[in-house]
DNA sequence: CTGAAAGCGCTTACAG
DNA sequence: CTGAAAGCGCTTACAG
C-alpha cells in the first residue's frame, strides 16, 4: 500500500494524497481531504519514511552514542544506571517531538560520521564525555547538530550540558564540615579527568573556606568504582589517621568505601561518615541509606534533548552551553560529631 | 557524495561502483575494484541506507519495544536494570551482525505495526511480556519476525524466550527448606500474572516434595516492588506466625521485605531469611548481601537476538520457543536453622 | 566484465 | 484547488 495506491482508490493524484498527509490543507478542498483520509484509514496506509528521508534529506532520526574513553568495548554500558536513566528520558522526549531514536554503543573513537551519513541523522547525542580532540574533529565535518554532556570542549558549535561539579564537591564537603567533621578524605584518582578534578576543586574550596588545611594524606587515589571504594575504605581504616568522613565522586564507590571500612571493623556511620555522588536509586537500598549529591540527571537529559531539537529546527539557539545545578540529598550515612 | 559522483570520478558506471561496494567481485575486474575502492576511500563515500532500504525492502533496522501493560506511560522504563541490561546486550549483538537498533518505549498497546511499516523494520523485539491478545493480533499482520520474552502466547510464529520460572520458584524454596526452614512465606500478588504464577507453582512443588503443607496464611499478596516488600516485611513480623524465611519474585521486593522487617525490629538474616529473584547487581550492595535466583538475563537476550537474526535471514529456524535455565546465587541473606 | 534502463515511494517546484 | 514531471540515491534485471 503506497501513496499511489491510495491515490488510485481516491481517484486523485499522488500529490493530492501527499498534501493531505502533510497537512497542507490550503492546497486541497475539504471534500477531497475527507475522501482521502477515509481511504487512508480504511487501508491502514502508513508512509514509507525511507522514501521521505530520501527526498527531504531529513530523517527525523537522532543517533544516541553510548561509549566511554575506556578501551574495553565488551562492557555493557547500559548496566550503568546513570547512562540508562538518561537514555530513557531522552528517548521519551524525542518520541514526544516526533523523532526516532537509534542507539549505538561504539568502541573508542569509532567514526560516528559514517553512521550519521548512512541514515541522514538529524542530530547526535553523546551519552558519555568524549575526549576533547575527538569531538572537535567530529565537529568540523558533522552535517548535523551534536549534543554532549560534561565535556571540557569549549566550542559554540556543540551543545554541552554540564553539571556544576565544583559545587557538587563543595556541597558534599561542606555538608560534612557543618556536622563537625575536620579530617575528611577525598576518594578518586581525579587527575587527568576534568569532571573529577572539578569535584576535587570543590572539596578543596570547602576546606579552605572553613580554615581546614588540605592534607595530601587524606586524598585516596583509587578508581571511583566499587572495588576502588573497597580498597579505599580498607586503607582508610588501616591508616589510622583519624579520618571521620569521606567524600566520594560516585555512589558505587561510596558503597565500596562503606563495605571496605566495615570489613575492617568500622561501623557506618558511627565510625565513618560517607557521601555518595549521583544519587542513584541504589542509595535507598544500602545500609545505612547513602547521602549523596544529586545531579538531576533527568533535567540534564531533557535540556540537552530540547536544545538539540531546537537547533535542528532553527539552526540558531540562544546558548549551547548550560550548567545544571546540584543538590545534597540527605540520608543516613552521615553522622554529626558536634 | 553519491554513487554517481564516485562513478564519474572513476570513469565507470554506477552499477560497477555498486557491485564493488556490495562485494560482488565476480562481476568486476580486479583493477576496477582497486580503482573504485581508492576513490571511495579518498572521498569518504558512505552509502545512503535510506535509498538502499527503499529498493531492497530490507532496512537492517531492528525495532526494540520497551513497555509494560502498566497504564502509566510516563515511567522511565530504562530505570529498570532488568530492561536496560537486556537492551545493552541486544544492541551489542545486533551491531556485531550489521543491524541497526531503533528503540521506542511506547504506551500500552500502541500500534507497533505503523512504526514497523514506516521504516521497513526487519524485525521487532519486545522487551516486556505483552498481553497475549495484543501479540497474537500483531502477529497476524506483521510483515517481519517478532521476538518476545516470557510470553504465555503459544504460537509457532513468534520467537519466545522464556525463563524457567517454575524451577526458579522451586529452587528458591528448596534452598530454604534445605537449611531447615519450614514456615516459608511467599510474597507476590501472583494471580493473573503467568510468570509470577509459575514461580508460585515452583514454591508449592518444593513444599509438597518435602511434605510441608501449603499454608494460605503464608502467602502475602503484595506487589513485587520495594514498597510492596516493605509492607509485606512489616506484616510478616506483625503477624507473629513463626515465619522464618521468605521467597520473593523480585530482588527489589526482597530488599523491601528486609527493610520492612528491620523497621519492626527483626535482624536479617538471623530472624528472617530472604531470597531475591533476578540477581541484579543490586544484590551485592545490600546488607546483608542478597541471595537470589539468577535468570541469566544476558543469555536470554542473546538467544532471542540470535534467533531473530537467523529467522530474518532464513525464514526458517529450528525452534521458536526456548526455555532458559535458572540458578541460585548464594549470598548472606539466608541463615541455616538446622 | 560493464553499463543503460526502470523502479523503489515519496516530495519539490512548477503549470494549469 | 489539482496534477504531470523530475528527482532523491540506490539496486534488480537485463543486454551486450
Amino acid at each position: 500500500m503506497t501513496l499511489k495506491d491510495v491515490a488510485k482508490k481516491a481517484n486523485v493524484s499522488t500529490m493530492t494524497v501527499s498534501n493531505v498527509i502533510n497537512g497542507k490543507h490550503n492546497r486541497v478542498s475539504e471534500k477531497t481531504i475527507e475522501k482521502v483520509n477515509t481511504i487512508i484509514a480504511e487501508c491502514g496506509y502508513v508512509p514509507n519514511l525511507n522514501a521521505r528521508s530520501l527526498t527531504n534529506k531529513v530523517s527525523n532520526i537522532i543517533q544516541i552514542i553510548i561509549s566511554s574513553d575506556n578501551a574495553n568495548s565488551d562492557e555493557n554500558y547500559l548496566e550503568n544506571p546513570y547512562i540508562s536513566s538518561m537514555l530513557g528520558t531522552i528517548e521519551h522526549e524525542l518520541r514526544n517531538n516526533g523523532y526516532y531514536t537509534m542507539i549505538s554503543s561504539i568502541s573508542n573513537n569509532t567514526d560516528v560520521t559514517q553512521m550519521q551519513k548512512n541514515w541522514n541523522m538529524d542530530g547526535i547525542i553523546f551519552l558519555y564525555p568524549y575526549k576533547k580532540e575527538y569531538l572537535s574533529k567530529l565537529l568540523e565535518t558533522s552535517p548535523c547538530p551534536i549534543a554532549v554532556f560534561d565535556s571540557d570542549l569549549q566550542s559554540n558549535d556543540i551543545i554541552n550540558v554540564c553539571s556544576n561539579d565544583e559545587k557538587g564537591g563543595y556541597l558534599s564537603t561542606k555538608y560534612l564540615i557543618n556536622r563537625g567533621h575536620k579530617k575528611i578524605a577525598f576518594v578518586a584518582d581525579y587527575k587527568g579527568n576534568h569532571v573529577l578534578t572539578s569535584r576535587f576543586n570543590g572539596y578543596r574550596r570547602a576546606l579552605n573556606e572553613s580554615g581546614i588545611s588540605l592534607n595530601e594524606e587524606f586524598i585516596y587515589n583509587y578508581q571511583p568504582s566499587y572495588q576502588g571504594g573497597i580498597s579505599a575504605g580498607k586503607k582508610i581504616v588501616a591508616d589510622k589517621k583519624g579520618i571521620t568522613a569521606v567524600v566520594t565522586t560516585a555512589d558505587i564507590c561510596a558503597i565500596g568505601v562503606m563495605e571496605g571500612a566495615k570489613l575492617e571493623g568500622y561501623r557506618i556511620p558511627v565510625d565513618l561518615s560517607v557521601m555518595g555522588y549521583d544519587n542513584l536509586s541504589l542509595c535507598q537500598y544500602t545500609t545505612p541509606k547513602l547521602a549523596s549529591v544529586s545531579q538531576n540527571i533527568n533535567e540534564k537529559a531533557l535540556l540537552a534533548t530540547r536544545l538539540l531539537i531546537e537547533k535542528i529546527k532553527n539552526c540558531d539557539i540562544p546558548t549551547n552551553h548550560v550548567i545544571t545545578d546540584v543538590e545534597i540529598v540527605e540520608r543516613h550515612s552521615v553522622v554529626s560529631i558536634l
